[in-house]
DNA sequence: CCTGAGTGTTACAACTGTGTGACAGCTTTT
DNA sequence: AAAAGCTGTCACACAGTTGTAACACTCAGG
């Protein structure tokens, strides 16, 4: 049905075999890694739709290999759900602030496991070679790289188009500044917080005061792209 | 109290009458059946909130069931307890007992049988910071950090937020003004206790009048959120 | 009915977060 | 080499948010 592949990195065979049970009963495809070498070789290898990565892995921290992993053009596409021992704020947040699309606490249950899957895997629009994106006539096209409104071309700045194509892959979700500079900026750019609020303008100015709306501020979270007016 | 429906599939009668007998004492609804086939009408049918599966089953074995129904989006979301005769202490089958959401050996204590179930019950709709939360058409939805109410959303500021957010995840319960001030503003800050009234005013009109009952005064003590109109 | 404690409500000044335009350094194009 | 475009940062303007005080109201007990 679904046939989506799965990556599993842990280093407890037990675990690992206990999400794989679950996953095959819900008709995904799993492959499995004990450390995060593997894993990276694995993921280059095989391209799999989404990544189960626990916290702790021996050698390379599960984070030091996501941070890699939303690096890499190749790879940054693919969504990736921590998997964390304890209930830790801090971890939740570094996180999803390196990347994660989502994260889970353990221990859970098979079947919150594959609801989260699914939704992140709903979420998150397959890296789109060439996949237009479509909100309220206004249309992103990555293949032409090119963003349209009524039959006009639109003119978008390259970090906007970047900026606007996460935010069109990830809708109805809010970003911290932060989470913005490690998603659209790349991880590891030392760049000031309030620069995202200039980009955030200049490409409101470029969707016109037709979409400008989809593009909405969370006051003291960060920015939202909804097309639920506020 | 909790009015949960519970399917109970067994081919023993007896035991049957026995898991209700002890589940209806603890305030479950019980429904019956005795194979396969008739449990999955039924799933469907009357759309319980757990599943009980008994291990061996004539025709199409438990696990078969669970397999199905993990499949299903429209069951998929349905806990399910295992009962099984005998102990496995073999890895996979070990994962697919885990593949339910909990497994009971038999024999069990009908006492060890209802904890169970409240435990997974419990599970299952997870007070989760990521999950949206809903009562009376009321959502509060952390990912989009937003508040709706009729597909309309609410403005609700940054501190009425939390606010919201932790009632909500604490119901039916009285918080004193020193404790909300703790739990809702962060331990050490120095903040008038009559400050927390104003906040619960804010909230409370942004509500609205079809939802502000859910804020209740407790005189003497506090407030409290609740779904029974006070 | 009166009283005092507890709570609701409003107004407001200080504060904080965000919007906005300008600009200098850079890179790419011409 | 010049022009055009892009990027990051800053300063200032502006709007939303916050905590507090003041006053109005409610409730329980005498």
């Amino acid at each position: 049905m679904s046939g989506k592949t799965v990556l599993i990195v842990d280093d407890e065979p037990a675990i690992r075999e206990m999400i794989v049970v679950a996953l095959e009963m819900a008709d995904y495809e799993c492959i499995e890694a004990a450390d995060a070498l593997e894993a990276h070789a694995l993921i280059v290898d095989r391209q799999p739709d989404i990544v189960l990565l626990d916290w702790m892995l021996p050698g390379t921290s599960g984070i030091e290999l996501a941070r890699r992993l939303k690096k890499e053009d190749t790879t940054a596409d693919i969504p990736i759900i921590m998997l964390t021992a304890k209930v830790e704020e801090d971890n939740k947040i570094r996180g999803l602030e390196i990347g994660a699309d989502d994260y889970i606490t353990k221990p859970f249950s098979p079947r919150e496991l594959v609801a989260r899957l699914k939704a992140v895997l709903r979420r998150a629009t397959p890296p789109g070679i060439d996949n237009p994106i479509e909100v309220d006539g206004l249309i992103l096209d990555p293949s032409s790289h090119r963003v349209t409104a009524n039959d006009a071309s639109l003119n978008v700045g390259p970090t906007e188009y970047r900026l606007l194509q996460f935010f069109m892959t990830h809708q109805e979700r809010v970003y911290t500044r932060s989470q913005l500079l490690d998603q659209v900026w790349g991880g590891n750019v030392y760049v000031e917080e309030r620069t995202v609020d200039v980009h955030i303008r200049r490409l409101r100015k470029a969707l016109g005061e037709r979409h400008d709306y989809l593009i909405q501020t969370v006051r003291g979270a960060g920015y939202r792209f909804s097309t639920q007016p506020a």
